[in-house]
DNA sequence: CGCGCTCTTGACGAACATCAAGCTCCGTGG
DNA sequence: CCACGGAGCTTGATGTTCGTCAAGAGCGCG
């Protein structure tokens, strides 16, 4: 690989790095070898599936630009999404060691990815424990936010969970510097946006009219801007502390 | 540490050795790491608290008999349970690296605990990679069953959750030889099951009734017996996929 | 120009929550 | 021995949230 192309990769990954070093430091060695555990760039259309349920990747991919989404489809034909990812974020990591795919992973919008082959990360879980460590960390925030998501659909309303969608969404952009106080990019039909909550389509669209009746939101061509913060997170009780945003040694 | 207590914690580790030995192969040093790795011995009796929200645990917490469950509480006193745990499951490994508690575990029956420092997690990861990537294997599981729970909490019936989650406790303590064709040990009250199906203690009744009445399962003591384990798993679109119940390299 | 996708709105119905009460079982204390 | 109280289970009546069905409007794209 060529100087220049390092020097690419280093740039693609930055967004991965900010992501960790908001939760410990990494030190240029790590850095270094975690662009040299990278393998290919692939580029996904929206729409397109990045992987399949019951595939068995032999490497895992980060989303350096675009919207992914992970989902199962029911027999019935619903389908539930379960988490949303964006620049800096392993969507399958887990197939490292899970190893068979227990769902898929969607493009919600053209994607750019770096891949990890897996035997790439196995020499890094040899010779970088601490890495090792911050890979798994990354995975365990993947299940942090799930179990926030459980207790979302449990027990608040449709219009809480919408908020509640909003704050996570807003917060995990602004870490990557992906969102200010004049918006963010949500580039999510109100279709997705219901299977991610679990409700229907037509009540997506009467909770969103609402949170825009409230004066808490504005969202138009796919940007989402909050007008009034705190409100909205008493509304959705949204407290960020399951997203661990602490730079301490892991 | 004499031979004497070293026999015994092997002892107390074997569901947990059960449930890694599923998924991979498990050498003598490393089941001998983790033995020197543990720690004190802990019992907690039902309804008493292991854990914390916003706790910052010193060591980590593995279940040898009892069941536990994760919860979280919200601002308005209703509480959603995101995770049941039985002998051989780390109920706040991710503690390990997450540092502080975003949720708590509680006791519901009596349970016996046996402790792992994290200095003493931190050595495993720096000597044995492999046996790390199991560790980090069993939090994956975890986030593999909240992503199937979300699932069936955005798209299933109360009726359809209900028989997920005894498929899956069926299914789980099988894995550990605690369940037969004479039924399995469920000691759940009604309302924890409520909160941990994100419904009401009143739907949660009447679900079971019909399901006593479709003659698809027995209740009663805190055992439960599925008597139509196909029909179930139909009704409740369970797949067992998502445990990962097979022995491979990882 | 027409097709498909997304958003929007209304009418109606089903799944579930809430409120309320009575039940059984079991341990505790007089 | 029985009265008492609490925890869990059960059942009925009523209300609310949300789903389903249906239709139309706006818009980009070929």
């Amino acid at each position: 690989m060529s100087i220049n192309t390092i020097v690419e990769v280093r740039e693609l990954l930055q967004p991965f790095f900010s992501k960790m070093q908001l939760r410990d430091a990494l030190g240029p060695e790590e850095q270094e070898a975690l662009a040299q555990a990278a393998g290919d760039r692939l580029l996904f259309t929206a729409g397109e599936d990045l992987v399949r349920e019951g595939d068995r990747p032999v490497r895992s991919m980060l989303v350096v630009s675009g919207f992914c989404c992970r989902y199962r489809l029911l027999p019935e034909g619903q389908r539930q999404i379960t988490a949303l990812h964006m620049a800096g974020d392993f969507v399958d990591l887990h197939s490292f060691l899970l190893k068979e795919m227990d769902h898929a992973v969607g493009a919600m919008t053209n994607c750019t990815i770096i891949t990890f082959p897996h035997p790439n990360l196995v020499k890094v879980s040899e010779q970088f424990p601490h890495l090792t460590r911050l890979l798994w960390l990354m995975t365990l925030l993947d299940g942090s936010m799930n179990r926030e998501w459980l207790v979302g659909m449990g027990r608040l309303s449709a219009q809480q969970r919408t908020g509640h969608l909003l704050c996570e969404t807003y917060t995990r952009l602004r870490a990557i510097g992906m969102a200010d106080d004049h918006g963010f990019p949500f580039p999510i039909t109100q279709t997705s946006l219901a299977d991610a909550l679990g409700i229907s389509t037509v009540h997506v669209n009467r909770v969103i009219q609402e949170l825009r009746q409230s004066g808490l939101i504005v969202w138009e061509n796919g940007v989402v801007r909050i007008l009034d913060w705190p409100r909205l997170m008493e509304l959705s009780s949204f407290d960020d502390r399951y997203l661990h945003l602490v730079q301490e040694p892991r």
